[in-house]
DNA sequence: CTCGGCAGGTGAACATGTTCACCAATATAG
DNA sequence: CTATATTGGTGAACATGTTCACCTGCCGAG
């Protein structure tokens, strides 16, 4: 049935990717991406040509499109891979207040994904199509829904979470709060992102983050309004990803 | 005014940078720049190649060259002339509260850079570069020291307009805010931005920005700080930029 | 054991952004 | 008017992401 997808002509259909399907592919493939990975992080993404890649790790140019769909693909794994990381670390979430589990998420969002900042950059572009590889429309990437989840669950499962509904927008809210901060992470270009961690001290002393807390009672119409634009306008889908 | 919005002033004064120092290379050089933005809007950016914009003009691709140093700075100058547009369109903005001068200036933002969303999305990747060519960084560019302008008046000037300081700050954390804005612009893939038209909506109906004006007192420090950060993280720099 | 199929692997070629060496016309100095 | 510099313009070549046709060795079915 869904044998052939080595010559495939152009894509494979369905979920079933070139993997490594032997011992030797599957050793094959773990080089070249630890061997990529590390180019990124010692030159960056865009000083890193497909030809040093393969000639670092001993073997054709065209290997990679066995393995990798495309250079960005790389990326996008490392992305999957960090947020397979990230939902594992998000498990120590302590019981308390939606803002302090909040903060918890951020910061552990930060620290998870702080090596490969450099790497990471290179996905903006990719965010930013209107492609299947990105970040957002992808319904089937595992990656969004995870992240997501642990956003909403900081809410929902806190001590202080507000009823049903508003709970689920505000941490649909909160999660795109979240990739703003990373995005704005990304951008910095002050010395050790010294801004970015400014920022978040900023919102530890807590005054936007309380504003949004007392005005809760007016705010309850537009933070749930504002959740189902997210869901309407990027994420191009009607149902929040709930926490698995 | 038309809808019309061909192609702007014809940008070639510029300081010895670009071609363009005769009347027959500034037709040229006019005509591959209505070009290449037609074709931008007819097809897309990267489905544009230079190739195309060549062929559609009736000249050899490397002359390109000879008036822009890339493709990205094709629609990095049309950023420029945008923003020249915007200001100008700026200057119909009505004395009043800094709130319905921040709506106006979002709003004729929207309406300015409509036209163009598609090129424009080329933009994104550049604004995350390292490179002199970033909307932030460029000092030299007068882009952003423009709409960064417009932000900064529509609070100075605001009949309610804090004192001081307080109001510059308030005005470069707009401006940010406005960008965010576009950015989100720019993702959105809702059918007509309609996404995006919901988002202008609510801020409209005042909520979030009203809860920033409760909380004034409050946020003063959370307000300068962020301008500060904001000043020395993404743009680089000491000093706002004012409008010249 | 033979052999057909398939995963692993390769070198050449292609598309496109970009650079280079070079030609052509025109204006200005002498 | 010639000589020179400068700008308008060209075609070939280069760099890099990507595709294609093809080879190779192994493994299980017969």
């Amino acid at each position: 049935m869904t044998a052939r997808d080595d010559d495939a002509p152009p894509t494979s259909g369905g979920p079933g990717r070139p993997r490594g399907r032997t011992a030797a592919g599957d050793a094959t493939r773990k080089k070249l991406y630890a061997t990529a990975l590390k180019s990124f992080r010692a030159r960056g993404y865009d000083e890193t040509t497909l030809r040093d890649i393969a000639e670092a790790a001993d073997v054709s140019p065209s290997l990679l499109y066995k393995y990798f769909p495309s250079k960005r693909a790389i990326v996008l794994e490392l992305y999957e891979d960090l947020s397979g990381r990230y939902a594992d670390e998000a498990t120590h979430m302590k019981a308390g207040s939606w803002r302090d589990r909040f903060m918890f998420a951020l910061e552990t969002s930060l620290r998870v994904l702080g090596p490969h900042r450099e790497a990471l950059s290179a996905l903006v572009p990719v965010l930013v199509g209107r492609g299947e590889e990105s970040v957002f429309a992808s319904t089937t990437s595992p990656a969004r829904a995870r992240v997501q989840g642990v956003f909403v669950a900081a809410v929902t499962e806190a001590s202080d979470a507000p009823s049903g509904e508003m709970a689920e927008a505000m941490g649909t809210l909160l999660y795109v709060m979240h990739l703003g901060i990373i995005l704005w992470w990304l951008l910095d270009r002050s010395p050790g992102q010294r801004a970015t961690g400014e920022l978040v001290k900023a919102l530890h002393r807590g005054k936007p983050l309380a504003a949004l807390g007392v005005h809760l009672p007016y705010a309850r119409g537009f933070v749930t309004s504002a959740a189902a634009i997210c869901r309407d306008g990027l994420f191009g889908e009607p149902a929040p990803g709930a926490a698995p």
